[in-house]
DNA sequence: TAGTGGTCTAGACCACGGT
DNA sequence: CCGTGGTCTAGACCACTAG
């Protein structure tokens, strides 16, 4: 087992990173700048780069150079899901809906047993947080909703949209998990392949059902998820 | 902007698997097959399965190929955390607790302002599922109960434990996030550099006050966390 | 124009796995 | 032994950003 000449390298710039010798937003030394001071040649010192945004630490642009990232993530509650605007005016950032699509389409299977419909309204949209892209929702609406609240459906987050006319979200099945950026998912938040992503896979439902069920994809450079669980419940096995 | 010959070429492996050319398990081309194929070069060849492997949707082994990797992820319900044992039993997965390190330290400053004290002890834990260490665990507990139940907390859960001696957890305040692995992680999961992990970042509480601070990392290829919202608090901004 | 990163090539040596 | 992937080199061309 030989250590990598690269990975030493981006270990190296990592805990100059950490010690605070590179400071966030600092422009690391540039590609020559590495080959001259590690001599190694130019794919080696790209490489210990590309290990460090792969871990997040730094960010690359392109004619540039690559600057240490400032981190400062969203934090979305999911402990009260329908206060997520007023959450995040809160931490002072403006969220806008942009819909892809919104199109009536015969559901996936799993979908199709999920919500006991087999036709189901298909919304792709994007939401960006002060203007940056941060998340992408594709969500399946049961046929009677999405025609009826259609319209506000597109311009609004559908939470916020069903409870202003008065559907009543009983209970919300939820699995948050993480990936990473396929091509066109990446062009869509504007990173990278394989640029970690989390995602918050959903079923909502009223009394009568399910209604609504989706998952919505985030920058995980940008976002995070906090619970608050209150009162535990004892094993009875 | 020009589309990059290593993408091309992973987007179309991509769609292979995708279309069950190759399945799970399958082995991909060789290198140099590629290279025949596309008519290419190896490192550009190299870069289209680094793409793939950077998506999760292959692993590589040294010496033998590329593979389609399975997913099959494990399921950690953060409604009930005390049944975590039970749970994971009850999806066949038998849990190991290895701890790496349990020693008195001086707390850093912002585990002091949530534990309220100066001194703690911290334990390093590795997690393994069936024998693959899957989650590495890195928690601050306070002086009188890790003195009081150091021995048991060294071989089991940390909430399994101090249930068992009465102790009960209140609340759990959580942030679920997600990074990628720096080079120690990698490690000791397992994984390469940069590989998606999944964080879990807790404090509990007992009416008497915080008593845990810590975080479990998980390899975001093998694990996800599931919840259950079940009656919604309306606005009231 | 000069400097930056992005892509690609051809060729080399090493380490691991299975025959 | 051979085939596999892992690392590294030297050198080339292109595209973007700035002064």
């Amino acid at each position: 087992m030989t250590f990598p000449l690269h990975l030493a390298i981006s270990e190296k710039l990592r805990d100059r990173i950490r010690a605070g010798i590179y400071r966030p937003g600092d422009q690391l030394p540039s590609e020559h700048q590495l080959m001259a001071e590690f001599e190694v040649s130019r794919i080696t010192a790209r490489r210990a780069i590309a290990n460090l945004t792969q871990q997040g630490l730094v960010n690359v642009q392109r004619g540039k150079g690559a600057f240490v990232s400032t981190q400062q993530k969203v934090v979305y509650s999911l402990s009260s899901p329908l206060l997520l605007e007023a959450d995040l005016a809160r931490q002072d950032i403006e969220i806008t809906v942009q819909t892809l699509s919104f199109e009536r389409v015969t559901a996936p299977v799993h979908v199709q047993k999920i919500l006991n419909c087999a036709i189901a309204y298909l919304q792709k949209k994007v939401l960006l947080f002060n203007n940056v892209p941060s998340c992408v929702d594709i969500t399946y609406i049961v046929p009677e909703l999405a025609k009826a609240h259609g319209k506000e459906l597109r311009q609004k987050l559908t939470f916020t949209t069903l409870e202003k006319y008065g559907i009543c979200i009983q209970k919300i099945d939820a699995v948050i998990e993480c990936t990473q950026a396929d091509y066109e998912t990446g062009e869509q938040l504007e990173v990278s392949l394989g640029h970690p992503l989390i995602v918050y896979r959903h079923t909502a439902f009223t009394e009568a059902g399910a209604i609504v069920h989706g998952e919505s994809i985030s920058r995980g450079d940008r976002f995070c998820y906090s619970i608050q669980i209150d009162r535990m419940i004892a094993p009875d096995l």
